[in-house]
Order: structure tokens, then C-alpha cells, then sequence
DNA sequence: CAGTGGTCTAGACCACTAC
DNA sequence: TAGTGGTCTAGACCACTGG
């Protein structure tokens, strides 16, 4: 009668400590409060540092808690809300300034990009990089594919040009179309060797892959692939009539 | 001379791992295989089990595998691309016939809900609980929550109904609204005990949760959020106008 | 340098599926 | 019942951060 629980199917100690530590944070922890070590944490509950590590892992993955090597587990701040909609201008965030450009190279894009552009499969596309700034600290990395048909006055004066000055340079000749259109894609990734590494964060490390097709002159003009860091970023696409906000 | 990598930074087993299996994958398995068990795997490629559960569970979080306990790891399809945009008609998924009314209760909706619409953190509302199926498999729960206020025609005839024809009555309340906007978000989450279990997979699978927000009457009027299988769905905004994917 | 999280091992047992 | 993936343990060593 005293017992407040039957657990017909008891549930993995892993899941469990997720609950009570989930708890904790809620109630005893604030924002940037850095967490007992796992050794520690461990012991206090009674588990291997492999099963408090799987608890740890999962509120890392919902954003709860961000933890660094050789620093150290903090209760992490709310996720940021990143708009990645059509709202802002008819390009997208292709004239936003909180887009940083890295560059540009020529490439045969990956198979799945070659079948959105409708391109053969070794033609060769400029490949735009870029990178998304939230204040100061990267929160995404996004290659531009633009088929040199697509600008066909970036692909002159090629050899003159830097990097970014190359890359700027297609941005600049894409914006002078008119936008027709665009269709996105959202599913779940993990990060390459090198977005990793742009991000500050292990490889592996799960992230929101935006796929963006951008239509002109009747045909796709460009994709985009946006990888978003999936611990810290809220993706949010504004599609309601503002007025709506304000009123009431 | 003949080393074609100086490795300064070696890189994890789990993660070379990774790389080798999934170009596996690509050239040697076919959609629905079944691949040799994990204790032979891991004996074959020399290293603990926990390591080589270490990359499948890459490879799933990428949908590339699909692990069941009891039978086996097989090759997953691509994944399934779902419309969460708001193309179809006005009201969303709100009468699409992909999503099948499960039932209603009447709740004090969690916070973060509480925030979005607005409404007293005490106050009681109707919370409509959906799932979505494709090919006959549930791929997304739904929980709706629709303030009493906003359907007042709902609220009467409480005793009479069943779960599920109170959860219709709510909808198709709803529905004679005027909709004067809508809002979402997308973000990694981990699925729920119960959410696990309407969508087949353990407890702390990786999920997209969708949060819309649906204005009508000047203010919000109604917040669904929804749970997509983050290794089986792509989440698409269909906003691109159609002539443009006719034409060229 | 000491302390942190990240990787890896070799084993054990459990829960589930299908025959 | 045999075989699968899921959970858990108790250790070891490594890579990185900061004083």
C-alpha cells in the first residue's frame, strides 16, 4: 500500500536519470551553472559513468545542457529561435547580414544536390560558402550551389578574384534575378568532419539540414544546404499575417 | 612517401566506423537487407561492440539503418518527405486526411504552450490528440490545444460525447474560423514515453517537434505541437509557386 | 599541471522476436 | 528456445582546457 509505483515495465535507469537530473535542472540549477563532474555524478546515484553519460546525452541533444572538454557540463540557455523563412525579403537570407560569406569554389555537387538542380551529373556549379553568425558565435554553415548558367556573368572574370570576393560576386549576380519562388526541406543530420569543426562541436553531432530550392527563369536557379546546429538552434518560419501579433 | 595520410588528428574509431559503412551501404546493400548482427560486425572489424553500436547508431540517426530488437539491423528506404507547410489549405493539416483523431481531453496545457497562447496558467483547454499516418504507419503524434474560449460551441454538450467525437466536434468548431495567420517552429527533441510508443521506437528517440501556432479572431487561437520520427521524415515547406516546377 | 569530458574495452544480463 | 538488439558495469586511456 506504502508503494507509489508498481513498474510493471520498469523503465532503463538511463531514462530514469534523465527524468530526475531534467528535474533538477528546472528547480536547483540556473542558466550557465556548471553541473558536478560525471565521475561525481555517477557515484552520487549509484550507476557506471557509461549510463550517467547516456542521461547526459540526451539533455544535451534537447538543449538543456551544453558540455565542453576539459571544461566542463553547464545548464545550457534557452534554445535561439533562427528564422529561416521566406519572410524577410524574396530572396531569402541571401541579403541578410547575418550571413557571413567564406568563399567560393567550383565543384560537381553531392548526388542528392544534382538531382534538385536538374543539372548533369558532372556539370560544375559554384558552390558558395557561407556561415551564420548569432551574436559572434557560429550557429550555422550553408553551401550555395549556383549553376554557372544561373550567373553567367560570374563566370568570367574568374581567375582575377579571390575567395570571397568570387563569391560575393554570385550572390550579387543571383540577387538581380527575380525570385519565382522557393521550396525547403527540414530533416535531422549529424556533422561532417568540417561543419563540426565550423560549429565548435564533435563530429557526429546532431544538426538540422535545411534544404532550400530556389526558383528563377523557370528552372532552379540555386540550392542551398543550410546545417544548423540541432542543440542550440529553434528553426521558425514566419508565415503569419504580423497584424495578427498586434492586435487584442 | 607512400602514406596518403599523416593523421595529425586521428580521428575516432566509431566515427572511421561510420565512414566505412555507410559507403557499405551504398554499394553493397539494398533497401531492406538485413545486416550481419552486431557482435559479428564488431568482431569482424576488430573492435568492442559498444563501439560499432556506437556508429549504427549514427548511421540510424542519419535514417540509413533502421535497428529492431528481436530481429535485426536492415537497410532503412529514404526517407518519407512530409508537407508541414501551409500549401494544402488554409488551416494547415487541420482537414487533411493524413492525420486520424485519436481523441480529446481537457488539460492545463505545460508551459511553454501556455506562453504561446496566452491564456491564464491555470486555465483548462480542450487538447485534441492526433497521429498522422503514411502508409498505414504513424509517423507524427499531435497534440492540439484549443483555448475553450476559441470554440465556445464546444464546451456545452461536455458529457455526452466520447473522446473521440468530442475531439471532431473541437476541430470542426475550429474550422469556421476565419484563420488570419500561422507560425512554426522545428526543433530536436527526444520522444516522450507515450510518444514512443504510438510511433515504435524506445523511449528518447530522436524527434522533430513542429510547434504551430494558428491565429484567428485577432489573437492565438489555437497551438498544435507535433512529433515527427526524426529518422524515418523530412519535413517539407512547400512554398514555391507550381508554374515554376512546370515550366523549363 | 590537475581536472574535465571523450573514447574504448570485455564482459554480463535483459527484453523482445520469431520459429 | 535461439538469436537479436538494448542496457549496464568497472575499469582504462586519451584529448583538451585552464590555471
Amino acid at each position: 500500500m506504502g508503494t507509489t509505483q508498481l513498474e510493471t515495465v520498469p523503465e532503463p535507469k538511463y531514462w530514469h536519470l534523465r527524468t530526475v537530473l531534467s528535474d533538477a535542472l528546472d528547480s536547483e540549477f540556473g542558466v550557465g551553472e556548471v553541473l558536478p563532474n560525471e565521475r561525481e555524478l555517477a557515484a552520487r546515484f549509484g550507476v557506471a559513468r557509461a549510463t550517467l553519460r547516456q542521461a547526459l546525452e540526451q539533455l544535451e541533444l534537447e538543449g538543456r545542457l551544453q558540455r565542453r572538454r576539459g571544461v566542463g557540463t553547464t545548464v545550457a540557455p534557452p534554445r535561439i529561435g533562427l528564422d529561416v523563412g521566406p519572410a524577410h525579403d524574396s530572396w531569402g537570407g541571401l541579403a541578410d547580414d547575418s550571413w557571413q560569406t567564406d568563399g567560393s569554389e567550383d565543384v560537381t555537387p553531392p548526388a542528392s544536390v544534382v538531382r534538385l538542380l536538374a543539372t548533369s551529373p558532372s556539370a560544375v556549379v559554384h558552390a558558395v560558402r557561407r556561415t551564420r553568425l548569432n551574436h559572434g558565435q557560429p550557429v550555422a554553415t550553408e553551401l550555395l550551389y549556383v549553376p554557372a548558367a544561373t550567373v553567367p556573368a560570374a563566370a568570367g572574370p574568374g581567375e582575377g578574384l579571390d575567395d570571397v570576393a568570387r563569391a560575393q560576386l554570385v550572390l550579387r549576380e543571383l540577387r538581380r534575378l527575380e525570385l519565382e519562388g522557393q521550396d525547403r526541406a527540414v530533416e535531422l543530420g549529424s556533422a561532417q568532419a568540417d561543419d563540426a569543426r565550423q560549429l565548435d562541436r564533435l563530429p557526429g553531432a546532431p544538426v538540422l539540414v535545411v534544404t532550400t530550392r530556389y526558383f528563377a527563369q523557370g528552372r532552379t536557379a540555386a540550392v542551398g544546404v543550410s546545417t544548423y546546429r540541432a542543440d542550440t538552434c529553434r528553426l521558425t518560419f514566419g508565415e503569419s499575417d504580423p497584424v495578427a501579433l498586434v492586435a487584442s
